[in-house]
DNA sequence: CGACGTGTTGAGTGTGATCAACATCTGTGG
DNA sequence: CCACAGATGTTGATCACACTCAACACGTCG
């Protein structure tokens, strides 16, 4: 496997928070003036992660916060024996990091899916923000929650749901937190997960993945190829998986 | 199966937080006088839950939030198929109930295992601590990142590991746990959870559970009986399990 | 071109599920 | 005091979902 690097922008040539893309977005939360002004300067560069490349390392602690602003990523954990488990995935919006923060290292590792940019944040500067911004600390807070939340669901998907009920749960959640950032058109998004992510991520093998994936395009419920998940039957989808539904709306991010 | 009730313990019957069971604790950091004295106003009272009482309800907001005083519970979500998902268990000194103050309602419910009696905060005056008290709103956020790092080795344990490997990893987890807050002697914890539970948690049928059981008994690396467990070869189920060891040390509390 | 990552399919196997019966123990009511 | 119901634990027999092994197709890249 060829492995990314992962690469830091001057400050000169990101995006700055006044023209962020992602909080015109009807999902997420207005920011009043004071806010974005602080979140500006609490944002000291851009990440840039090449596909593949590693952008954080379980075990080890970090001196920075990040904010996905574009591309795919996720989180996930190695067995000593080699096993890897996929925890979540992280879309624009999502924040990543936090454990490394909070207590002196990380538990978990996260990976670039495809090329991701990632708004930095000085771990250093963090305490200004709980002691002078405490909206936006419960924000944070928020989005900590927001993530438990998530694991939860995903620990049910992977407890007690049969192989195809856990790929086309995990196929309808990606599906609806892409529609959220405005990725989805038609019924389609781009999907970059390879067979061995989707197995990794539902405690699978590859193999059996395959065959669940397949069952489901015969079926005619998805299409899935050439990067490319389109949803053909939602209902069925939400049937089958016995998914709870669309996220509800606005959230916080920083 | 008998559910018992949960009842409100008024004011005048509780214990102070200055007179804290657990703060003592070497496991716990210290508290300054004014957060001290911020925590005892913010506690409005007890709960005292029965064996089986429902604690929180998935679904539904709440008003407060809680800390586990003393006793057992569990949190865990049921499938529309009524499948049930442990997601982890609860012990003394660990908070709940952020979920459904942070968001407009719980995305899991807790029943109480054991007599369990909590501490209870309004969550009208959460606002107040993140606004008076950065240092405890910075424990809550580590006390959530925390929740996340419990359930993300759960989904590993369940995504990644066989049967035996699960219910020994389980059994060492709440072992250590329980050590962190006083409750081993000699090697030895009570344990009131039955098979159902081990199960529930583990994605495994009751019956497996019986078998691994017996196993793990047979080979002397545990005995479990009438609500006792004893790790008799702790290397060995650390082995077995590929348990990462150990939580380490010093932790917020609220 | 070959190497490698990825996807696909078939054959055989096994871990863990399901079904079923029975043993204990508890609390309850007759 | 005993009969009974219900929850829990135990064990064996059978079954199936998902795993492993194996081979091959296809694409991209050096």
């Amino acid at each position: 496997m060829k492995i990314g690097s992962a690469s830091m922008q001057p400050q000169s040539m990101v995006t700055p928070c006044q023209a962020c893309p992602l909080r015109p977005l009807r999902t997420f939360r207005e920011f009043a003036p004071e806010e974005l002004d602080f979140v500006s300067h609490f944002k000291m560069g851009e990440l840039v992660a090449n596909p593949g490349a590693t952008i954080l390392v379980e075990g080890e602690s970090n001196d920075h916060l990040y904010t996905v602003l574009s591309g795919w990523s996720f989180r996930y954990k190695i067995l000593p024996n080699g096993e890897r488990q996929i925890l979540n995935f992280a879309l624009p919006g999502d924040f990543l990091g936090l454990q490394g923060s909070v207590f002196t290292s990380m538990g978990h590792s996260v990976n670039a899916l495809t090329r991701t940019v990632l708004c930095m944040f000085p771990r250093s500067k963090l305490w200004v923000l709980y002691e002078k911004h405490p909206e936006l600390a419960f924000d944070i807070t928020w989005l900590a929650s927001r993530e438990e939340r998530m694991i939860d669901e995903h620990l049910l998907a992977v407890g007690r749901r049969s192989g195809t009920e856990r790929v086309a749960f995990l196929l309808l959640s990606l599906f609806y937190r892409c529609k959220h950032v405005g990725m989805v058109t038609e019924r389609r998004t781009s999907f970059p997960l390879t067979q061995q992510h989707i197995a990794d991520a539902l405690g699978l093998s590859v193999v059996h993945t395959n065959k669940v994936l397949r069952g489901l395009s015969d079926r005619g419920y998805i299409v899935l190829r050439a990067g490319t998940l389109e949803i053909t039957n939602e209902t069925g989808m939400l049937e089958l998986s016995q998914h709870p539904g669309e996220e509800p709306r606005q959230r916080p991010f920083i």
